[in-house]
Parts: structure tokens; sequence; C-alpha cells
DNA sequence: ACGAAAATTCCGAAAAACGGAACAGGATGG
DNA sequence: CCATCCTGTTCCGTTTTTCGGAATTTTCGT
């Protein structure tokens, strides 16, 4: 596990950091691992200093740093390995017949990191950055049902639930309650919820962060309503599922 | 851009690469920056060892690693409660319609932790990290308000009063005598103290810490007095008072 | 096969990381 | 309210890496 060499070494903190659900305090990691606190006081002050990390605002405890983030963003975007989750994605499009997509979540929406049109010859359309509220999306549900409690409610609670459509969820309860039907689905639809015409099906891309298995992207399919029905969708999901283990596969 | 220090400066190659469209050879990377080659080769090959980067199939150049893939998804998947906090402070400058700004309270000063700027033309840029005295800006004569008397005596004892503008606060008493209006409104307002023509008014976020609530961040929002007069701040008081409520939550 | 450019290895000097011990400061419990 | 404990921070002599110019090997173009 922390296999990391000479000077890179306080990067297994930023790796145990990440894999946290709360931010950690210098003695929770102290607790996890046997470098002695002076150093490990000295890693976190580096990465702090390094932008990576940050303290939060009570001052006793180490959150990811924006630079983190867009170290991340960077590194998914980054070809070879995008080519591989992008062919993949082209896989699955030809497959299934309809447009796919690869997202993960930041903050309190839900990003684009790659897609696929069925109807176009393959174009690497990286629309990195669009963004699309958690509560009106089958990705952004999935999340939601799939986190750790604490998290979602950290994040429903500031949801301000923009209407885009007649049939996007109006608030909290409409969500909680779809969620938990979801959790137990381990498959979320978005039945015109955000675009009038367009429904969509989302399935989990799972990978182990520390011990536990997390919810670390999810592939998504969309089609026009009057082309396939929600029930008709559902006839893919094995073939998204799939697709869904071959694309954490590349992440090994 | 490669402010990274110490034994942590090797991963500038790893943002470096992740930035790149295609794999970098080492004299791609040596051209770019001036880091001796020998070092390049050694840090590159730390990357390698540590499994964030990887050789090409050519054996040539270098490429991210699935390491690299894994870290950047448990980046993401914590989603960074500073991404949330963001988040609502996009909110709340969207409802007041001028900038605002999170803060905390370290030493004498007041540092932001945060900020969004409105999208006004005319605006102060003020940055993340910077930090003002506290006797001259409305967080930290709010932060005083709210904190302990020993505490606030402390702090007070060894403030310099540095004047600014003609209307900063010029000592001790008068000082002390505005605070204590502070505690009472349970807000605070910057009248052109430390930036001619910059008003200010700040609004605690409190948190319980042990038995009693702290204010632990201070939510403040500032405009230019040519555009909106402190009477006319004070009508956004709800709105303000709203946000860090809920700005509160995303501090646990 | 030859020359040029890139990649890699060497190694002594220089710099940094290391971590035990001591210290500070706030929370806790009596 | 004060004593106590636990967390976080600083100190500093020792140890361990790192640094990078020069030399050496490998690769590539012609």
């Amino acid at each position: 596990m922390d296999d990391l060499a000479g000077g890179l070494r306080p990067l297994s903190l930023l790796e145990r950091v990440a894999a946290m659900e709360h931010p950690a305090t210098l003695a929770e990691l102290a607790a996890g691992s046997d470098v002695p606190r002076p150093t490990l006081h000295r890693w976190l002050s580096a990465l702090v200093g390094a932008g990576l990390l940050q303290r939060s605002p009570d001052g006793r405890r180490y959150e990811i740093a924006p630079r983190a983030s867009q170290l991340a963003f960077a590194i998914l975007s980054n070809q070879p390995r995008a080519a591989l989750r992008h062919d993949l994605l082209r896989k699955v499009v030809e497959a299934v017949g309809e447009s796919c997509n690869l997202t993960v979540m930041h903050g309190a929406e839900v990003t684009y990191i790659d897609r696929v049109e069925a109807m176009w010859p393959l174009r690497i359309t990286f629309q990195r950055g669009s963004r699309v509220p958690v509560h009106c999306s089958a990705s952004g549900k999935l999340f939601l049902a799939l986190m750790p409690q604490a998290k979602r409610d950290a994040v429903v609670r500031d949801l301000t639930f923009e209407r885009f459509t007649d049939s996007t969820l109006a608030d909290r309860d409409a969500l909680l309650a779809e969620v938990a039907t979801i959790r137990k689905q381990k498959y979320a639809l978005d039945r015109e919820e955000y675009l009038a015409g367009l429904v969509c099906l989302a399935v989990p891309v799972m990978q182990k962060i520390g011990r536990s298995p997390t919810c670390v992207a999810a592939l998504a399919m969309q089609a026009p309503v009057s082309r396939l029905s929600c029930d008709q969708m559902l006839e893919k999901l094995p073939a998204l599922q799939e697709a869904a283990r071959a694309l954490a596969g590349t992440l090994e």
C-alpha cells in the first residue's frame, strides 16, 4: 500500500486523505500508520504548501484542495488512458445503439468526463467541464444513492431543486425516496427530468478506495424517448453493467 | 506554476505529463524547464517506481499509469467540502449581486479561504489566502466581537492599529466600543476602513465546538460604496444570514 | 556503419529529511 | 475553577537523500 519511495512518500497521505470520508486530523492519520507525528506534520505542511491539501476552516483538519482536483481532471483527460476509456465507451455505444457518457461527481454537480454520440462517426468531443445538477440526472441520483449517508445528507441539504422540465424532481423528499430505490436497484433512470424528450439510464463504475468499494464514476446511456422507452432501455442494462466493469478494470 | 517545494517537486512532472496531449519524452520535458537532465531522469524514475507514470510501449515516452487514475478518481469521488462551500458561495453571490468571501481568523489577521466575484465590471479582486488586519475589516471585528473576552483582550492588546484610510479605527477604545455594538447586532460593517470606496458586511458562521456555539468563520459581502450604501447593504442581511447557516453545515 | 542527439550512470559535495524530545495550547474531567 | 491529558508544533543533532556536472551508453537518422 505505502510502496511510495523517497520524496514521494508524502503522496501516500494525499491518497489516504482522499480515501477518507471526513477530513482527517493529524492524530487520525498518525493512528493509521507508523509514521512519527513530526514527520506526518512535515508531510502535511508540504502538501498544504503545494496546494494539494488545505486546512479545514476550523484549522484542525486537512481536506482536498482545488489544485488536487485540477490535477485529477488533468490526469483523467490525459491521453493513452483516456483513449482506452473512450474505446470502451465506443464499444458500448455500438452494443446498445445509443449515445453514452462517463461522469464523475464534483461538488453538487455531475461533470462529463467523456461522451460518445451514437449517430456520429467517432469524434473525441471532450465536453470536459459540462456540468449538470445532481438532482435531475440519472448519474447524479446514482452517485447520491451509492455514497455514504453523511455525504449524501451534506449534499442534499443545500440543493435548490431548480426545475428544468415537468418531470424534474421537485423536492428533497421525492429525491430521497427515489434514491432509496436506486440504492437497491443499482441503476438510475432519468425520465425526461432534465431535457424534455430525453431519457437516460446510469450504472455505477465501482472501485475500491481504501477498503470499501466506492462509486467513482457513472456510465450512462441516453436516448430520445421517441426511440426508446424506459422499459426498452432497461433491456440494455446487462450490456451497460458489463461495460462498467470493464471501465473499472482500466483503473487497475 | 512550479511552486512545488522540496520532495514534492517531482510532482510538477506528473502535472506536466498530465497536461500534455501526447506522452512526453525526457527531452521534451527538459526543454520546458531548467531542471538538469539527470535530475529529471531521477524524478521520472521515482514516479515510475511509484506507479504514477509508466513508460509507453516503445519505451521512450512517459505516460499516466493506473495508480494515477486511481488517485484521480479517489480525489474526485471524495467530494471536497471546499466544492460544496464554493457552490454555496456562488449561490449567495447570485442572490445578493455582490462579491462575497469566506474568512477565518488566524492570529491577528483575517484570512480569505474562498471568494466568488460578482459579475460587475467594477470590482475589487482579492484572492484566496490574502490576509487583512483584524481591526479594519468587517470579518475581523465580527470575530473579535464573538470570541470569549479573554481571547479578545489578548488579541487587542497586541494590535498596532495601522491606518489604511481616513476611516480606519485609530485606537483600542474606538475598536472596543464598536465591537460591543457588533456583539449585540450579530453583524459587522466595514465603512471604507481598509480600502477607500469599499464597504463590507459580515455575518458569522456559527458552529458548536464543545458545548458552546462558536463563530468559526465569517461570510462577508463587499461592494463599492458608489453602488451600494451601507443601508442598502443591510437589506441583504437576511440572505447572508441564511447562507451562513447553510455554510455551517459544510464545516461539519 | 557513422555521427549526433538522447538517455542513463557515476559519484563527491551539498542539502534535506528524519524523528526523539521538549514545548505549547486547548479540551476534558473532576 | 484548576489540574490533567491529549493534540499539534517546534527544536536540533544525526542520518540519509538528493543534486547535477561529467562521463558513458544507447538510440536514431542517414
